[in-house]
DNA sequence: TGGCATACTCGAAGGCAACC
DNA sequence: GGTTGCCTTCGAGTATGCCA
């Protein structure tokens, strides 16, 4: 049993032998290069997200702005740690973009020894469940979500690790797999771009589709919202009535509907607004069939041999700053239903032409929802691997 | 240095009163 | 009764201030 626990359940074949326990502060050595803050000077300052989400730059500051508080240069290749929140995975590796830049003494520094350890491997264990728990030991503060890690007890952890070897073999796995995913995001994120090109050159009309004689397609024409739709609002129902009616699945927020769209078996001919009066103004497109709240519209076309609806669905989408310059009032603003429906939009008259152009952009949205599937499926594959190659 | 309180921003939700 | 406008509250996330 003993044996069992020294070895991960999933390992590359070329190494053997027991993983030996190790202290952090054994593997690494604490840096820290404190900063003489000249008053006049500019400094940005770095921040680390929680849940493994890395490093962020703040705006620069001058050296006056930072009070009294002690502040540190950030060398690259560390092991970098928020220690108020380090048992929520606010750790993170400092690369070159870092350089330059001051963090506060909540933020030490740890550099790898070489041969001991390797910082990908630390920067990789300490987001897996055992590498958490072992933050939240070192982390025993009361203070609401903010407990502080102690230092002496983070640098006493010991945890089982392999040789420098394979550290960097488990390591430089899992980097490929990040750069897989960085791949599919950077491709999806093509994608949006190109699509929203293609529909900024659609839309404009400065590319046009022909139809099926391969004739050009008549102009397009300028029409009220109003006109090819009819505008609802949803519901003003509390937590009650919606548990008591079971009839409107959504509930207040356009935000949240999607959450819903699969379960209550959506329908493809209403698209909904969130009106974001008490919700901050946003504004969604969702094809549902129900809808409640006072904060949201629904868009039912009301001729559908005449309007395509996935056509009119990525029309509004195109249009959606321009739908959030309808929003009035001070604080959360309002988009009111008369400036909605009085919303010009331009058409093509031909319903074959707005097909076509749905039918391309749908291609679109789909292949970027491939692209999002894949991600999706890969980061979980990826959170069970974690617990499989480490000990 | 560490523990705890507090600050601040942002996003989201619940709900109510006045108005039409 | 539906619509509009706005207030309040909550929670997550991240950081700072103060004191022992």
């Amino acid at each position: 049993m003993e044996k069992q626990n020294k070895i991960p359940v999933l390992r590359f074949p070329e190494f053997k032998g027991e993983w030996e326990i190790q202290k952090f502060g054994n593997l690494t050595n604490r840096i820290s290069y404190p900063v003489k803050v000249e008053q006049g000077e500019l400094y940005q300052q770095i921040g680390i997200r929680s849940h493994g989400k890395g490093i962020f730059h703040k705006e620069s500051i001058e050296g006056k702005g930072l009070g009294n508080k002690r502040v540190f240069w950030v060398k690259e290749k560390a092991l970098i740690v928020n220690i108020v929140f380090a048992w929520e995975q606010a750790v993170a590796k400092t690369t070159s973009k870092e350089v330059g830049k001051i963090a506060s003494h909540r933020f030490p520094m740890y550099q790898p020894i070489e041969n001991k350890s390797n910082l990908d491997y630390l920067l990789y264990f300490f987001l897996t469940k055992k590498g958490k728990s072992l933050l939240e030991l070192a982390s025993p503060g009361g203070a609401g979500r903010n407990k502080t890690l102690g230092q002496k007890e983070f640098e006493n952890l010991k945890f089982l690790i392999p040789s420098g070897l394979e550290q960097g073999k488990i390591s430089s796995f899992i980097s490929t797999v990040n750069e897989k995913l960085k791949a599919l995001k950077e491709k999806k994120s093509l994608l949006e771009q190109y699509k929203k090109g293609v529909m900024q050159q659609i839309f404009s009309q400065e590319l046009r589709f022909k139809d099926h004689n391969g004739k050009n397609f008549s102009d397009w024409k300028e029409k009220k919202l109003g006109k090819v739709c009819d505008v609802k609002k949803g519901k003003q129902l509390n937590k009650e009535q919606l548990t008591k009616t079971g009839e409107y699945p959504c509930i207040n927020g356009g935000i949240n509907l999607s959450g819903y769209t699969d379960k209550f078996n959506s329908l493809e001919n209403t698209i909904t607004i969130s009106e974001g009066g008490n919700s901050c103004g946003y504004i969604n497109f969702f094809k549902v069939k129900f809808w409640s709240g006072g904060h949201n519209y629904s868009i039912e076309i009301n001729n559908p041999e005449e309007t395509d609806n996935d056509f009119l669905f990525q029309l509004l989408k195109h249009n959606e700053a321009e739908i959030m310059k309808l929003r009035v009032g001070s604080g959360l603003p309002n988009i009111q239903k008369k400036d909605l429906v009085s919303f010009s939009l331009v058409f093509p008259m031909s319903k074959e032409e707005q097909t076509k152009i749905a039918t391309f952009l749908t291609a679109i949205d789909d292949k970027v929802n491939q692209c999002q599937g894949q991600i999706t499926n890969i980061e979980v594959w990826k959170r069970g691997l974690l617990q499989q190659l480490f000990v």
